[in-house]
RNA sequence: GGAGAGCUGUCCGAGUGGUCGAAGGAGCACGAUUGGAAAUCGUGUGUGCGGUAAAAACUGUACCGAGGGUUCGAAUCCCUCGCUCUCCGCCA
């Protein structure tokens, strides 16, 4: 959400910085007039409470005294009708004024490249050697189904599409994979490890921004105001939501391991094939709440800590910086790590690192305070994927893979793998 | 799922219709005292929104789990919901 003061203040400025998302705003237009609306609503209603509470004085005062107050009650029964009406009226406007507020995405930042599509992001640096076979290489889900390692037919029977079986090593392999990279975050990236609820409310899907607007990719509980978290973002950002935390507790550094449930309405016929895309996954998350002036730095900081994933298994990617057109609705600034896939010929999406800078902390009430006089700040809310953990498989795989059809295991995973080199 | 108890500020805790943003205590901050500390004493100590473009100050208003209602007036009475605890049932 943005700072209604700034919307108020600076309209022109802000409306043309949103311009370079693509989307339409037609509706930022109407929040002039709300806004105005609620604060003329305020003030009227605000006078006449202030006018009560004096008169309800004055009735104590005169009944104390044994003094017929009848008058005054009844001029105050009016004057709280009117209230009433007003707050009515005033509830109206806020609730237009909230879903408005809740619709317009982040502004970028200046350092975002301004782009039309997801063709204009731009590669910041490249990383590791594409892999060149001298056999030909089969696509992940080939080989699984071969090694009888992931079984989507039966998923499919059990649930229904785009969902999975691991099995034998191939469970074993997702497994070794969440410890690994929770291992590494914890251990020696400084994060506090958590594991979250998998289902999370409506206002934590607010406060991260995922609702209002996003509600069809989402899946719902039936008979209850509950969401199956499309990542562990919503939970874990939402752990401090509606508080005021310490400056000296900053930062605030959480890597989460959870499933993650995603409908994809929309992305029907993309990628049906695979793990690359499915209902549910497993991802091990990064989130960090910094103070505003620190988390640009801290952008590079956990982007790097994502990429250390991908450098210690020793499969080559590439990162994004992504353009306006593709920022997605929540980030004022977004890299886009994709590890190279030799059964695509190309680099596909395995982590995406975000500067939320305030949105999400205005939303979800997330602040701090400097020191113990200073006024409370929105801290800036920041995540990365550290990483997609089935898509991580899938790069292992294929990457890893040898002529025979059996995939080598990636030397840093051999420990969590009991000591496996291959499989097979 | 059934029965009961509860939810007040950073924390503990008082408050059953008016003088309550809320007693008292603890904590914290500042000051006095001290060679220094402890103890003691004094002062202060929330947030949102509006008036106001920003900051400071001031001021109004709202906030005692959430939302409604009754009333001139609600922390206090009524209704709905959420959460916590205890007992029973069920269960991993």
């Amino acid at each position: 959400m943005l700072d209604r003061k700034l919307l108020r203040n600076h309209f022109a400025e802000v409306k043309e910085q949103l311009k370079h998302r693509g989307e339409d705003l037609t509706d930022l237009d109407r929040f002039g007039e709300l806004d105005e609306n609620r604060r003329t609503l305020i003030v009227e209603s605000e006078q006449l409470k202030a006018t009560r509470n004096e008169v309800s004085k004055q009735i104590s005062q005169l009944k104390k005294e044994k003094q017929d107050a009848e008058e005054k009650i009844l001029e105050m029964r009016e004057v709280g009708d009117r209230i009433k009406m007003i707050d009515s009226e005033l509830r109206e406007v806020e609730e237009k004024l909230d879903v408005l507020m809740l619709s317009i995405p982040n502004i970028p930042h200046e350092s975002t490249p301004v782009g039309e599509t997801e063709d204009d992001n731009v590669e910041i640096r490249k990383w590791g050697e594409v892999p060149n076979f001298d056999f030909e290489e089969q696509a992940h889900w080939d080989l699984a189904v071969s090694l009888d390692i992931l079984d989507f037919e039966r998923a499919a029977k059990v649930t229904g599409s785009r969902f999975v079986f691991y099995k034998g090593l191939g469970a074993r392999l997702e497994r070794a994979l969440m410890n690994f990279m929770m291992d590494l975050h914890a251990d020696e990236h400084g994060y506090q490890e958590m594991l979250p609820p998998y289902m999370v409310n409506r206002t934590s899907m607010t406060g991260t921004g995922q609702l209002p607007k996003f509600e069809e990719d989402a899946f719902k509980i039936e008979d209850w105001d509950y969401f199956l978290a499309p990542t562990a973002e919503v939970p874990v950002t939402n752990y401090h939501r509606d508080e005021i935390l310490k400056g000296d507790e900053l930062p605030k550094k959480f890597t989460a391991f959870s499933g993650c449930f995603r409908s994809e309405a929309g992305s029907a016929g993309r990628d049906t094939r695979g793990l690359i895309r499915q209902h549910q996954f497993n991802k091990v998350e990064l989130v960090q709440m910094v103070k505003p002036e620190d988390s640009y730095q801290v952008l590079e900081e956990l982007t790097g800590h994502a990429e250390k994933v991908l450098q210690l298994l020793e499969l080559p990617y590439r990162v994004l910086s992504m353009c306006t057109a593709d920022l997605g609705f929540t980030a004022a600034k977004k890299y886009d790590l994709e590890v190279w896939m030799p059964s695509n010929e190309t680099y596909r999406e395995i982590s995406s690192c975000s500067n939320f800078e305030d949105f999400q902390a205005r939303r979800a009430g997330i602040r701090f305070r400097r020191d113990e006089k200073s006024k409370p700040e929105f801290v800036h809310t920041l995540n990365g994927s550290g990483l997609a953990i089935g898509r991580t498989v899938a790069a292992i795989m294929e990457n890893y893979q040898q002529a025979d059809g059996s995939i080598k295991v990636p030397e840093v995973l051999v420990p969590y793998m009991g000591n496996k080199t291959e499989i097979r």
